[in-house]
DNA sequence: AACGGCGCCAACCGCGCAGCT
DNA sequence: TAGCTGCGCGGTTGGCGCCGT
């Protein structure tokens, strides 16, 4: 039995994506907004399956995504969520918007497993003063198991109701009828465009189907318009593609972005402002949930807790 | 210079859940 | 209420680039 495939697998590419693909996307959710997945081979011609086009603009052509190194500020939030609520990314990327949770997941498994497994090994074998504690021997608790479970439940409600109240505080998603522009994505991918055009020969010869052809052709006056609108940037220039976002949020959670946003025009599917007509809720006096729930997970008690509390089993 | 090992990360796969009929 | 469909999530994999030999 099975489940039948999400798609048919026949005809359908996999691996990378090309910068022509990324922009037919794009501007499919340009015009149409995210979701609706299904029909985004069929409506662009895009040979991909609709699983592979969701995660293509989840994780990497939507607006508001911070590319490179994670922060100090940002690992150690990302290990203390994944004390409190294990592998579960997608809730741990919702306290760090500018990350995806394959982003973490990825930075976890590569990165920071390897780091807090040294850490522990380090203070195990040397047994000299810990620098980081998370991981300090079980032998040494003077918490009990059961102790320890409640006042994790305790920590997990807690938790939940500041993600409740984070999340009740968004905009929901753009509405269809007002498309956002996604000017920082889009202009990425115009610049992605105008590389792989310099890169590619110029036989005539293309990749994509007839219908894609057809459908990028339609597409191209709309990332010209996006692009023509050079959105101010102090970015330093790169040969790297997408690897120079801009990062418009100079804040993880004061959401700085979001009172310049109307100037920079930089806009994110997720989060509230105002662009392009699109109202999206924000209100700069009101502390930030997010800001309240970070204050929590770094604060003192947070932070003794963890020091006398083991998460072992987290490090599989 | 060539080769192999390793790390990183984008993408894939399979399952679960929620909404709709 | 059961079945179907679409989406989201977490685990895993494949490919590319870097580094050491």
């Amino acid at each position: 039995m099975g489940r039948p495939p999400c798609c048919d697998k026949v005809g359908v590419k996999k691996g990378s994506w090309t910068p022509e693909e990324d922009i037919i996307l794009v501007s499919y959710v340009q015009q149409n907004g995210p979701g609706n997945w299904r029909a985004v081979p069929a409506t662009t011609g895009l040979r991909r399956c609709s699983k592979s086009c969701r995660l293509r603009w989840t994780n990497y052509l939507r607006p508001g995504i911070k590319r490179g190194s994670f922060t100090d500020h940002e690992e150690k939030m990302i290990i203390q969520l994944q004390a409190l609520l294990g592998n579960k990314w997608a809730a741990i990327a919702a306290y760090l918007p500018e990350r995806t949770d394959n982003d973490i997941k990825n930075y976890w498994n590569t990165h920071l497993k390897k780091k807090l497994k040294n850490l522990e090994n380090g203070s195990i074998d040397q047994d000299q003063p810990k620098t980081n504690t998370l991981f300090s021997s079980s032998k040494s608790h003077s918490i009990s198991r059961g102790q320890w479970e409640k006042r994790l439940q305790d920590d997990i409600t807690t938790a939940k109701q500041a993600l409740h109240d984070a999340l009740s505080s968004d905009s929901p998603s753009p509405n269809n009828n007002n498309p956002v522009l996604y000017a920082s994505s889009t202009q990425n991918i115009a610049k992605l465009l105008k590389d792989w055009e310099k890169n590619t020969p110029k036989s005539g010869e293309s990749k994509c189907s007839s219908t894609q052809n057809s459908y990028s052709n339609n597409i191209s006056t709309t990332v010209d318009s996006v692009y023509s609108k050079e959105a101010p940037t102090n970015c330093d220039e790169s040969e790297s593609g997408m690897e120079d976002l801009c990062p418009p949020f100079e804040s993880m959670f004061g959401f700085k972005a979001l009172e310049t946003s109307n100037s920079d025009e930089f806009s994110r599917s997720a989060s509230p402002s105002v662009v392009n007509g699109v109202e999206i809720k924000t209100d700069p006096t009101s502390p930030s949930p997010l800001s309240m729930l970070e204050n929590w997970l770094l604060d003192f008690e947070m932070k003794d807790y963890l020091t006398n509390t083991s998460f072992d089993q987290n490090l599989v």
